[in-house]
DNA sequence: CCCGGCGATACCTCAGCGGTATCAATGCGG
DNA sequence: CCGCATTGATACCGCTGAGGTATCGCCGGG
């Protein structure tokens, strides 16, 4: 199988459309249809069910769309790591989720620096679920990623540090003096709903409660007292002061862990690695 | 990038030789040596050092080699997955090391085969170290391996079982009768040395002691007075009689996991894995 | 019943892959 | 120092197959 037709395949296995699909990919409809077509014979199976008003995937063509895009994104971290290596520049790329971090990023990377034989560091924030994608086609080398929120799948990962969780409200709410509190307290105060992450997709799972991208969004809406929210111990140091801060100690434990694709294994990959269990 | 690229460098970087590689692949020299000048222009990339005696990998082209080969057996994996999900029979492939799983595997296979849904399960017992191949280029659903002599990099694992280590000497060893022993006594017996286990790459390591593939294998030699061994206790089961058998509480615990590729969570596999970790 | 949308087919062109013949550089034996 | 063998690169050619345009066949909606 080239990646080619993998490349093709997986456009019309999103769209579901073959027009579409060739628009996307910069070509024209019938050779689209073509490859496909001859991608299903070489294979001998079936990938997908057209009427002449609907395409539909098989069973065996979802199982390519899975496999396949990760294949795709091998194939483009391989393409993308050979170029940084050539560079000659080694420098590692550390992707985690804006403002949730705390102070530990700030501690990992200046004790790095300490180091002797150690690298220039890029720091990417990006929004939640992004790095894992950017962790799996090369564009990032390491990860701090945040247990159970994050999925560790298919990653090599050391545990950094573990905190309980705290419930944030409005200031002034009842329950903002109380010296601790029980999930069952929070998770179904009347007003205040569970905030909405978006998924591995971008999309949001439905129900009440705001959607939120980050941080800050998520902080403005609980002030307005729109929301509320359970977060670990750490995001404290970031948070607006006008909020209540309350202990939860039957919420579950998050685990910050440091997180790396499971073949390039480059000595300053390493080196940060053992800095960062260290600390 | 191509796979009919990434597989035509992947074979001149392992040969480090254009006309046995281009044999290899099965094509004449030149349009390989075309094949891979255009991938260093396409890349802006130097992959090789080529005099006219003799070919060498730079440091980008072994960063490709490496992600190549993990990107090839990721389009491997899916090609083939494919195909096992398009025959419409289910049925799950199980891979682990002849000889070395004990009764846990026949335990598990009863526990799965009383599911209600269930479906076949091939097992293929393989030499060491075949697994991790087996399990990445979508041969095998899921394995059984053995912490810290297996790397389980890039799968997802679950822990089944913990057991202490053994010492296994010949009979009439003057050892043999003692109630334990420690590391420190068994490394280094005059005469009676550790085997050496194949490799990833099949070659073994230098050292003195004797080469083997299999339990079997072992444990002739060591009924022969030529070798003895460190063996999870599991392996009593499966050893001569007139082997002396000693336990040594200091030696690093085994831990069997199961283990499955990070995608792929067919529900019969997810079935099977909930069944292992009830056992 | 006609129209519009969609995937498949027919047919053409040309990029590029692979083959053969050959060159150029280099190490080696005499 | 000179053939000679080895090895990767280049020249050139034929043909496969990828992509384009035009068009068909099918089907649902007005």
């Amino acid at each position: 199988m080239e990646t080619r037709e993998l490349r093709y395949f997986v456009a019309v296995a999103e769209e579901l459309h073959f027009g579409r699909a060739a628009q996307r990919l910069g070509i024209a409809q019938p050779p689209l249809s073509r490859a496909i077509l001859q991608l299903e014979r070489r294979l001998g199976v079936l990938l997908l069910t057209r009427t002449s008003r609907a395409v539909a995937l098989t069973e065996a063509g979802s199982v390519l769309l899975r496999e396949g895009r990760a294949a795709l994104d091998a194939v483009e971290a391989a393409e993308r790591r050979t170029r940084r290596a050539a560079t000659g520049r080694p420098g590692l790329v550390l992707v985690t989720k804006a403002g949730a971090v705390g102070e530990l990023l700030a501690k990992l990377l200046d004790a790095y620096a300490a180091e002797p034989d150690s690298v220039a560091v890029e720091v990417i924030l990006c929004g939640i679920a992004e790095q894992e994608r950017l962790l799996r086609d090369g564009r990032a080398d390491v990860a701090l990623l945040h247990l159970p929120y994050d999925s560790t799948t298919g990653f090599d990962t050391e545990e950094l540090h573990a905190e309980g969780q705290v419930a944030v409200l409005p200031a002034g709410h009842p329950f903002a003096n109380r010296a601790e509190l029980r999930m069952a307290d929070v998770t179904d105060l009347p007003g205040l709903p569970q905030p909405r992450w978006p998924r591995q997709d971008g999309t949001y799972a439905d129900g009440p409660g705001p959607q939120v991208r980050d941080l800050a969004q998520l902080c403005q809406l609980i002030a307005l007292g729109r929301a509320s929210a359970i977060l670990p111990e750490s995001c404290r140091a970031q948070l607006l002061h006008d909020l209540a801060v309350v202990p939860v100690p039957d919420a579950p434990t998050v685990t910050t862990v440091i997180a790396w694709p499971p073949h390039s294994r480059s000595l300053a990959l390493a080196s940060l690695i053992r800095t960062a269990t260290r600390l």
